[in-house]
DNA sequence: AGCTACATGTAACGAGTTACATGATTAT
DNA sequence: ATAATCATGTAACTCGTTACATGTAGCT
């Protein structure tokens, strides 16, 4: 039930349409939760007919009518009711792990190509993470609570692609080692 | 389509009813894909429809009768075929995050409670791993290649529970610094 | 002429969760 | 007594993915 509760929290005290949260979820938050186009579009549907976020139409002139997005007070209300409720540690469910446990089937240099490819992808990502952080929080000292808790998901992200990197260069190593296939 | 390739890898060469599979993956398979019992009886009815796997009724005294799934040849095809693929980096949803997120609108203490108990369920996690590393996998040159494959999974479980782990103190320090709330 | 960005949506399907249903054995 | 473990499954629902549908503006 959480992307109902990561809109909210995203609206925060400003106007989005589905289409800027959609970018933003994809551009900003991919490091604490992804969703589609269309998840996003239907779960908005949802949070207006329960009352907890409110529209408004801003017509445009040579492209689509925006519906900007407001969080409303029962929707400020659902998302602090469930800030204080227990959060489930993540569900894991990573392929090239599965990929890994069946690397028996396929060639060896299938496999730690694979694992090189991924360690090219969350490289790149650590780059655009830490560029973020200098530009934005290179003061920790100077940050307001709130920014202090948008750096910890960021950290979060650079946490995690580190992480990765790491796993992939250990297994190509582990993987490489002389030993019959 | 990732579960259905997840228990092909996992049967293997042996035999496992539902409730083994379950077992297998609530304890030794979780640190790279997690589901549920259901999940796996529907999986397991699908993939013998589409001829992946094959069962054999083992009746039991005193226990509802035994249903044992073997991957069949072409279970082996199927897996093969996908392990070819390339695999999509997971996709990430961290409830804990999105409190973070939203953290301005409860005490400060809820969140940072709420991080230390995180925090220990992934140090539990850690040392769990540690200690099947210890018991299975001390001497890696030892290891065969399959064996290799396993423990690379392991040291992905063990790399995600410090990650989680040094981001949980990271936070709590950055969080507890002295600011408003 | 074709691609990308802007902007919204419907429909169908597949994957994951929760609740319900049954029933014996073993351990506390 | 009662809870946990063994063992299988159905049904309903929500969440996530993929495909389809529409149409303008601006860039190359």
């Amino acid at each position: 039930m959480a992307l109902a509760h990561t809109i909210l929290a995203t609206l925060g005290n400003e106007s989005y349409s589905g289409y800027d949260l959609w970018k933003k979820f994809s551009q900003t938050s991919k490091y604490y939760w992804q969703a589609s186009q269309q998840q996003i579009y239907r779960e908005l549907g949802k949070l207006e007919k329960e009352g907890a976020i409110a529209s408004e139409i801003i017509p445009q002139e040579g492209r689509p009518d925006k519906k900007l997005y407001k969080i409303t007070d029962k929707g400020i209300e659902i998302l602090k009711t469930w800030s204080l409720e227990p959060a489930e540690p993540m569900a894991i469910r990573e392929e090239l792990l599965v990929k890994v446990i069946a690397a028996k089937l396929v060639p060896k240099s299938v496999i730690l190509q694979e694992i090189k490819r991924h360690q090219q992808i969350h490289s790149q990502q650590l780059a655009e993470y830490k560029q973020i952080e200098q530009e934005k929080f290179a003061d920790t000292s100077q940050l307001t609570f709130e920014q202090k808790c948008i750096y910890a998901t960021l950290r979060c992200g650079i946490g995690y692609e580190s992480y990765r990197i790491a796993w992939c260069e250990d297994t190509i190593a582990l993987l490489s080692e002389a030993s019959d296939n």
